[in-house]
DNA sequence: ATAATTCCCATGAATTTAGTAGGAATATAA
DNA sequence: TTATATTCCTACTAAATTCATGGGAATTAT
């Protein structure tokens, strides 16, 4: 019930990108060394970023990664939703509820509820606000 | 960021116990049996809920266990901060943080809000709200 | 004594998370 | 056009954690 090294990695680095107020893109290896973050397991988290986004890539020499919205428009839960394998409380919980209790699982709507209050709580932080 | 399999054990085992109104203890293998959870898995969980005092332990012959207070003042929060071997959202978040960046960090104090958001829920469900 | 039980310690299997490696594709600039 | 800096893609390995099992000692009612 812990949020992965990829989900802290990810919000760190979008924090960075939020700093970069110039609109030139920041390569990878800049953000790798600067937040302190393995180059190749940072390369993997901006490529599903990239797939979900948040964030704009340019190829090439000169290259890098921005934002593709304004720093106070992402918030902590569009980027944790994305790196957290599971972003719920309980796997039942989610949507494809494979669980063969979940008819009379008497704990569901408090996962259910805990799923709730994480994403509304982690919606009121914006990128913005980590600066 | 999910609960372990582990937690929602001890989470139906305590439900359980709590269903069982007589005051004779219930044994391992019924409880094993009737919330299908493996035999030495569930043993190990009780041992932690014992040691945590949730659970009173009888031994030998028609022992068993049984809750040590009301269903009424046993909340999700109790069993789970047992179980979970990490309760909180971020390791930094917790007490020892012996992360070298928590000086200058800035999701801190998100992780923070985020630990008590969900601390404050779970306490709101007792053992006899799942009944 | 016997049988039913909890307790304790050690080990193994499965799954997930974290991190690495190599090279293809793309774009810039000299 | 060639060198260089970059993202993109696929596969793999290592480490950690979670889940589960096994064997037997201690305890207690009958």
């Amino acid at each position: 019930m812990i949020v992965s090294a990829k989900g802290r990695y990810a919000l760190r680095v979008m924090i960075a990108l939020a700093k970069h107020e110039k609109d030139e893109p920041v390569p990878l290896k800049e953000l790798a060394l600067r937040e302190e973050i393995p180059y190749k397991f940072l390369e993997a988290i901006m490529c599903e970023l990239v797939k979900a986004g948040l964030v704009e890539s340019v190829r090439g020499k000169n290259g890098g990664y921005r934002l593709s919205a304004p720093k106070e428009t992402c918030t902590a839960a569009d980027i944790l939703r994305i790196t957290e394998t599971s972003f719920t409380a309980a796997a039942c919980a989610g949507g494809s509820a494979d669980c063969p209790r979940a008819e009379m699982c008497p704990t569901l709507p408090m996962w259910r509820a805990l799923d709730d209050a994480v994403e509304e709580l982690l919606k009121k932080y914006t990128l913005a606000d980590f600066i």
